[in-house]
RNA sequence: GCCGAAGUGGCGGAACGGUAGACGCAGGGGACUCAAAAUCCCCCGAGGCAGCCCCUCGUGAGAGUUCGAUUCUCUCCUUCGGCACCA
């Protein structure tokens, strides 16, 4: 929000502007009529405003983008380079950019443009038995200025909002415009239709469809009775019913009903196809993205101004670099209608940099992404007034470990990647990618608590002024607001929002507590990609713990110094001590360096110290082997529970500094075991356990296993079919 | 609806194809104490058995691969995240 901040994001869209990945096009966006202003998705509940109660439209307003699409190429070839991100956000990135291949085809209209559609089932061309558009279409606009119907129909599709996921779930409608298109393959003529599944902002904005072989047109088709031809079919022969459901599979099928182009498999038609139309000038191929262009305009106040002046004469112009930053105006008056800088025709007016005319400000702001995809770069050298970014930034870039919530595993890291890839082509970084290892925390989630008001608007209530009833099973049944005693409604478990008050300060617990036993609890919870419902059940342990910890250090300390370790002079049990050390800190670098499970490695210095304190060894050497231990475990839990490991150090090492230490080392020497023990099954079931010397041989590991009292009871009168030797882990005999 | 995850005791979770339930919480029993708190010790998936070092069942449901599956494959169910203006 600072403009020595947003003054190079406006720098920089100016930049963009002048390159022709910055554009001005109409967008639909959800309207609120009595606000009169632009409602987010989140906002527009069962079709009407969340505060105004208003039925929302959508409409079509020109807003700002960026040609997200130029990039998708890149975006998507890059994402097989990101190694160090997990496999589900490069999948999801993928599959959000959504590569295609298919063909562009025209519907001849008698008397009319030819209906442009895009598919990816060329090979289905000759059953298309109907089109569908949107109702933004100019095919659907046209038909509705002559048919009140078709009108009204075209009107009733602006009721929904803009979500995808609306789209998806509501009801498939649709009416015919009593046109007709002529499919290119056989030259049928089949209707065309208005349909509200179809978006304007999706490929041509209509598309062919097949009922036979695609699900939402077959459902389409079934509903309002439309042809349904089969023209593609197992490659064995055997009989499908297109009638009953449709028939998708691209593998293991041949073409049927399609003239000349019948009998060939999915790749033979869709090249056959393809060329065919291609010939005719009635089609071209084309690779297409699912992935649409970033809109940046937002209709708010709060925000970085959009750095452009509207002139007559000179259009749209961006504000020069020495004009720059177009500052926010913060001393405003708030109507609660419209954005405060759009009301203030002050701030509006102003001079057209280029003519010098009379000329007026962009009102909208910056969509908040815009900041968050390139503060990583500019935290380098945030302090430099005369640079959007200097060498610091390359010397510091990529960030070699990112952080973040699941929830922005496409948006967030797709914008950054892509404003990261802008600024190396306008020569500001040299490197592709701004993240080279990714960790995506899962979200801490909570139960949600509300009250409906007389309007029926749902107030939320925060979890922490609510008193829960539980069942047997701990489950919860009644919730009160503690302030009046009254019922609230639960609602259903989400991640901690400010919308929906379910966010949990965890400060209380700090002040109860203190910070090291908050840490200690929250990373002991779970690993952090794994989502947690929050409870603050356990904390308490994580106290416990850390104060048997103290207690047994200063204990420890208070017996005097610890002789100097001498590894010949320990006898079996200090060994066993010493041994069960070092496999602790192999596991525990493992899980804080390779596997980033907090969780695991703190469980495992619990182990430790619970063998360490039952040792109860005075001897010099035993206390030789504690004071390794301690050192250790302190080292080891000090990026957790930082203030309690820098006194224990002080204790330990008078005079020397915690934040000076290497991380302990592993002695692989003393993880050498003479004895180990192994598992013996019968068929895959536990029947027993062996102790053998480390050396033994396989012929000795088996007969040990088959002498073991218990295993030898299941093996007798049987046949030994197979014997399965894991080295050092197990024996399994097949009988 | 589509894309990505997850589902294991009363609860949080562990098991990285090889002993299911590590570690911790809650609970039960005991020690210490005049008492309480704190602390320490023991028990703690379900069932069988007088009892066990024994047996059976058990990781959302169903099938499959494997000597062996919580783990891999497929289908289904439920929950969470995302679906372009929540950020």
């Amino acid at each position: 929000c600072r403009p020595d901040y947003y003054r190079w994001e406006q720098w920089f869209f100016t930049r963009l502007m002048d390159k022709g990945l910055a554009y001005k096009k109409m967008a639909v966006v959800n309207w609120d009529p009595v606000e009169q202003t632009v409602l987010a998705n989140e906002q527009v509940i069962e079709g009407r405003g969340w505060r105004s109660g208003a039925l929302v439209e959508r409409r079509e307003i020109p807003q700002w983008f960026l040609k997200i699409t130029d990039y998708a190429e890149e975006l998507l070839a890059w994402v097989d380079r990101l190694d160090g991100w997990p496999d589900s956000v490069r999948t999801m990135q993928r599959n959000w950019i959504g590569r295609s291949e298919g063909v562009e085809i025209d519907f001849e209209i008698p008397g009319g443009e030819p209906l442009r559609v895009y598919t990816t089932r060329p090979d289905t061309l000759f059953g298309a038995t109907y089109m569908a558009v949107a109702a933004e279409h100019p095919l659907a606009k046209h038909a509705a200025q002559a048919d009140p119907a078709i009108a009204r129909f075209v009107e009733e599709c602006k009721r929904t909002n803009t979500a995808e996921a609306e789209l998806e779930r509501m009801e498939k409608l649709g009416m015919p415009l009593g046109i007709e298109a002529i499919n290119p393959g056989n030259g049928e003529r089949v209707p065309v239709w208005v349909a509200n599944f179809v978006l304007m902002g999706y490929g041509t904005g209509a598309i062919m469809s097949v009922p036979a072989h695609d699900e939402r047109d077959h459902a389409f088709a079934l509903k309002y009775g439309l042809e349904i031809r089969q023209v593609i079919g197992p490659d064995d022969g055997t009989q499908i019913d297109v009638q009953a459901a449709s028939w998708t599979s691209k593998d293991a099928m041949l073409t049927v009903n399609s003239g000349r182009f019948s009998g060939l498999d999915h790749r033979a038609a869709f090249d056959a196809i393809a060329t065919h139309l291609e010939q005719q000038g009635k089609g071209e191929r084309r690779v297409n993205y699912r992935l649409r262009d970033w809109g940046v305009s937002r209709q708010r106040y709060w925000g970085c101004p959009i750095p452009v002046i509207y002139c007559e004469k000179c259009d749209a112009v961006p504000v020069p670099e020495d004009q720059l930053p177009v500052v926010l105006p913060e001393e405003v008056a708030f109507t609660g209608v419209q954005s405060p800088i759009k009301a203030d025709p002050s701030w509006r007016k102003t001079t057209c940099p280029n003519c010098g005319g009379a000329a007026e400000r962009e009102t909208d702001t910056f969509d908040t992404f815009m900041e968050s995809s390139w503060y990583f770069a500019r935290f380098a050298c945030a302090d430099n007034p005369g640079e959007m970014l200097d060498a610091r930034a390359n010397y510091w870039l990529p960030v070699d470990q990112y952080i973040g919530g699941i929830e922005h595993a496409i948006l967030h890291l797709l914008y950054a990647r892509f404003f990261h890839k802008l600024m190396r082509d306008e020569g500001m970084v040299n490197s592709d990618e701004p993240f080279t290892n990714l960790l995506t925390q899962g979200m801490v989630v909570k139960e949600t608590y509300f009250r409906e008001d007389a309007s029926g608007k749902k107030q939320w209530i925060s979890p922490a002024d609510v008193d829960l009833e539980l069942d047997a099973k701990g489950q919860p049944v009644r919730a009160v607001l503690r302030s009046d005693g009254q019922p609230v409604v639960i609602g259903g478990v989400e991640k901690m929002s400010k919308s929906k008050n379910n966010g949990v300060d965890p400060q209380s617990l700090v002040d109860s507590y203190g910070a090291d036993t908050m840490r200690l609890f929250a990373m002991f919870a779970a690993p952090p990609e794994q989502s947690l419902e929050w409870r603050d059940d356990g904390v308490e342990g994580a106290h416990r713990f850390l104060k048997r910890l103290w207690r047994a250090v200063q204990q420890h300390v208070a017996d005097g110094p610890a002789s100097k370790l001498e590894i010949g002079a320990l006898n079996d049990a200090q060994k066993a001590l010493r041994c069960k050390l070092h496999d602790t800190i192999a596991k525990i670098s493992d899980d804080y360096g390779r596997r980033r499970t907090f969780n695991t490695a703190i469980a495992a210095v619990m182990e430790l110290m619970n063998e360490a304190t039952r040792a109860d060894d005075a001897s010099p050497q035993g206390r030789a082997v504690q004071q390794e231990i301690w050192e250790a475990v302190t080292l080891m839990l000090q990026p957790i529970t930082p203030h309690i490991c820098h006194a224990l150090w002080q204790a330990l090492r008078s005079g020397d500094d915690l934040l000076a230490q290497r991380w302990p080392a592993v002695d692989e020497a003393a993880r050498v075991k003479d004895q180990i023990k192994l598992v013996v099954q019968v068929n895959g079931k536990l029947r027993g356990s062996i102790t053998v010397a480390a050396a033994a041989t396989q012929d000795d590991i088996l007969a040990a296993a088959a002498a073991d009292a218990n295993v030898a009871r299941f093996l007798d009168g049987m046949t030994v079919r197979k014997r399965i030797v894991v080295p050092g882990k197990l024996v399994n005999f097949v009988v």
